[in-house]
DNA sequence: CGTCCTCTTTAACATAAGCTAATGCCGGCA
DNA sequence: TGCCGGCATTAGCTTATGTTAAAGAGGACG
């Protein structure tokens, strides 16, 4: 029966992820399946999972698919936050402040698994290292928000836009989705250009600037970089920036 | 006995903005303010208290005085990535990560209160609601830290510094440190320009586009805001944004 | 009382990035 | 097969913001 194997199953993604933060018993790890694989739910693309304003009374683990996290300011510009990879937390403790600051929205098809207030609550008070993993989860997104801060504040159009790559791609490594050099960028140009700050004109001369020096191929929604560390190099990629989500 | 007097004493800003966050007993207030009187520590106005890559083995409450969170590329780019002002945690629970992703400098003399991992662990341990005033402390910050994403990236120079006094000015209320309509704001232009991604020179030049509009008066590292609702206007200050830092 | 220092302000010029609009490309679908 | 709609790409022009440099302004201190 695989939902219950050593890989996981469909939780694969988010018990690797939890026992790379803390090393997990067995009897946590099957505690966190079990609790993932009573709130199993799927979403299509492009659905509004949860919007700015919404109440929020459950946690989702996100099992495999894109998301992203944006707010939109009232003359219609956007701003995407942050993406959410297979493996991560929707609103790990942000349900404490009952209602949310931002829109989660689908990108691909996903899965997730929905875990109520009181369920999740019940698991963290049963579970401490689980309750640890839940917080170092919610600590690891807040640094990645601040070196997001510093990419928008401080990076140049080519630096700031290399820099999202090579965090994507250090992202999806630790859960298996990295191919070799390759990765699933299943996200427009409009889309990284919300996530970027720039404009769509201006993100897609950068995307031809970065493939022109060799340093990327993005082509079919798979992104392939060549030499990452020279990437990490043109981006100034802060070499310890993301070392907590490395697997062991 | 002051330090036990019912306005909390030197640990007021603390206590006002965690008994905001979670309603405190008497017991859990009295349980922080011990431990925060146990920790009693000052620095100097420019002082690094913790560097990037330092290991991270306390959390600090900050009782009065300004520091910010700032990250430096290595080509000397500087990023304020966040304020820290009175009342607000230095760590929370970044201390889960065991090493800071970014420095905190004081900009103005700091009191603050050092409390150890296992001191800390102890609170937390004894007093559920304290331990929930923290992580929501935390999110809170998040939800700080996404907001200025959309600042950066999304906003044009006036806007974002127009948003960044207001944010100020709204944070600062809830720990009775606006005097009408005025607050203080102890920091140079460079580190304003270091907070909203801009030049100096260009920071400069917004701020007496503000001034000339009327909407400000910042002398003597004071600033003044004349019409608060018309300065969130023009800066696209969100609805909700901040809400639970007001004290209900 | 002058000198140094840090901070602010201004000017003149350079450029990265935005905007508008047209074109190309491709896959879905009638 | 041919049209439509969402994306990607390119061109041409505009503008917000950066850069360099120099000059005030005020406080600390010998």
């Amino acid at each position: 029966m695989r939902s219950h194997g050593t890989d996981g199953g469909i939780a694969q993604a988010v018990l690797r992820r939890f026992n790379a933060l803390r090393p997990l018993s067995e009897e946590d790890a099957a505690a966190l399946e079990h609790a993932i694989l009573e709130g199993l739910l799927r979403a299509g693309p492009g659905e509004d999972l949860i919007a700015e304003g919404d109440p929020v009374d459950s946690v989702r683990l996100v099992l495999s698919g894109w998301l992203y996290r944006h707010k939109t300011l009232e003359d219609g510009r956007r701003q995407i936050v942050n993406f959410i990879l297979p493996g991560e937390t929707c609103d790990a403790h942000a349900y404490l402040l009952s209602t949310m600051d931002h829109s989660i929205t689908t990108v691909t098809p996903v899965a997730y698994a929905e875990i109520k207030r009181a369920r999740f609550e019940q698991l963290m008070a049963a579970h401490r290292t689980l309750a640890e993993a839940f917080m170092c989860e919610t600590a690891l997104n807040s640094a990645i928000q601040r070196e997001w801060i510093v990419n928008l504040g401080r990076r140049a159009a080519f630096e700031r836009v290399a820099h999202l790559f090579c965090e994507i791609f250090e992202r999806l490594r630790p859960v298996g989705l990295v191919d070799g050099n390759s990765c699933a960028l299943p996200v427009t140009q409009t889309d990284l250009a919300d996530a970027t700050g720039l404009s769509v004109v201006h993100l897609n001369r950068t995307l031809q600037e970065l493939r022109a020096t060799g340093l990327i191929i993005l082509k079919d929604r798979t992104l392939t970089i060549g030499d990452l560390d020279a990437l990490k190099n043109a981006a100034m990629f802060p070499p310890g920036y993301l070392r907590r989500y490395q697997v062991k």
